[in-house]
DNA sequence: GTGCAATTTTGCACACCGTGCAGGTTTACG
DNA sequence: CGTAAACCTGCACGGTGTGCAAAATTGCAC
């Protein structure tokens, strides 16, 4: 899961001729990457996500199946990756200053003023219209969730090198369920109008449902229940 | 997941002759889940939990390849079920007044009270044997811990019907979080020596590990993190 | 006990998944 | 241009999960 781009060991350590020039081998993995990504894009926005199926986003990318295989494991995996990247975005900024001895707050913040990009909210949007809690899409986004609590543990891992393994993992898991908590409300929320352009209202209501979780978690779950 | 043994809607509600008198149809259910299990259990012994198949767990529990699917949609399924029978028999005592307005607490106030069974500590260690943490291993755990929390949060929706929806969400799999985190942390101390039988230390060790877990859980993480 | 209906098991077929392998194609570089 | 490395592709294989229909088993009434 997660991995990237690395059919082979690459020219990695080589010391390569230029970084900002790219040379065809890199702009085609670029390319084909995104030809996936984007031909799976496309296939949720017509069919329920679980119906999807790897030769059909390999023939819409224009690549063999066992190319898909190359790039990703599967198809949640294209997903994680994506999200991953958004995340990624995210908490660049994740220091260890930053993060001090209050994490929760700290990632509170990011996400205020970080902002959540609408790509991912029509991603969200896609992955549950048709078919929304089928008992395979609710399975696929937990596999995708999972998969990016496990990636985001490992970036809490760098950022706080000597930390207790049971404090990492465990605010990992319990950052990611908050966003996953968080797309399930939003979601249900929307299907009432169902406008196929994303408001900004909407953008801001996730924030909403999203520093709302957060908030939990940081008083340890002792807020108003009902 | 977790489906029980409901390979039809079969005689509920039609007011069965009497309740203490299973009859043949429900024994016979009862012992193939137990012939399932324990197979499982004996082959998760003997090799790579990952490698376990359908057919090897199957054949072994004396019943047809079709008949485990009739059970049990996957092998993680049964763990699942496995481990949820377990957690079942310890929020039973979860009343409204219980978990009272610190959910946490509650829950952490039962694990120690109703202590963890062996048998459970048997099964990490056997799906641990043999290629800890090979990528299908965790994979596989990683499902089944993200299948317990979709069980706790239907559970704490029972006790607590008119909560808000993230609260439940996000409490559910922080709590599992900490389960999941216990056990691997708990097996990473054990690999060391590596006993056959679980000796009491190391049951206590588990509850140490899983209480200063749900402990970072109730304070929202603010504690010492180095 | 005999027969019938409901339930359960089983075998079979099918589409799909993920991976190793070998051969062909493209790219990098001297 | 030529060579070596990196990459794509087709193929085959074992495994998964499900629908379906034919047995086999059980419950129940007579």
């Amino acid at each position: 899961m997660l991995d990237g781009v690395t059919v082979r060991p690459d020219s990695v350590g080589g010391g390569g001729p230029d970084p900002a020039a790219p040379g065809r081998r890199e702009l085609n993995k670029v390319r084909t990457r995104a030809a996936i990504v984007g031909a799976l894009r496309e296939l949720v926005a017509e069919l329920p996500a679980a119906d999807v199926t790897v030769d059909q986003v390999a023939e819409r990318a224009g690549v063999s199946r066992r190319t898909f295989f190359n790039y990703f494991g599967s198809i949640p995996a294209v997903l994680s990756a994506v999200f991953a990247d958004h995340a990624a975005a995210m908490i660049v900024q994740l220091d260890p200053e930053v993060i001090g001895d209050d994490p929760v707050t700290a990632l509170r913040g990011l996400t205020r003023t970080h902002g959540i990009p609408e790509d991912l909210l029509g991603w969200f949007v896609a992955l549950n219209r048709h078919g929304a809690d089928t008992d395979a899409t609710v399975l696929l986004e937990r596999t995708v969730w999972a998969d990016l609590a496990a990636w985001l543990r490992e970036r809490l891992h760098d950022v706080l090198p000597g930390a207790d393994p049971l404090f990492v993992a465990t605010l990992a898991s319990a950052v990611m369920s908050c966003f996953q908590a968080t797309e399930e409300a939003w979601l249900k929320d929307l299907d009432v109008d169902r406008p196929e352009q994303l408001s900004p209202a909407d953008v801001t209501r996730f924030h909403d449902h999203l520093d709302r979780a957060l908030g939990l978690l940081a008083d340890g779950w002792r807020s108003p229940s009902a």
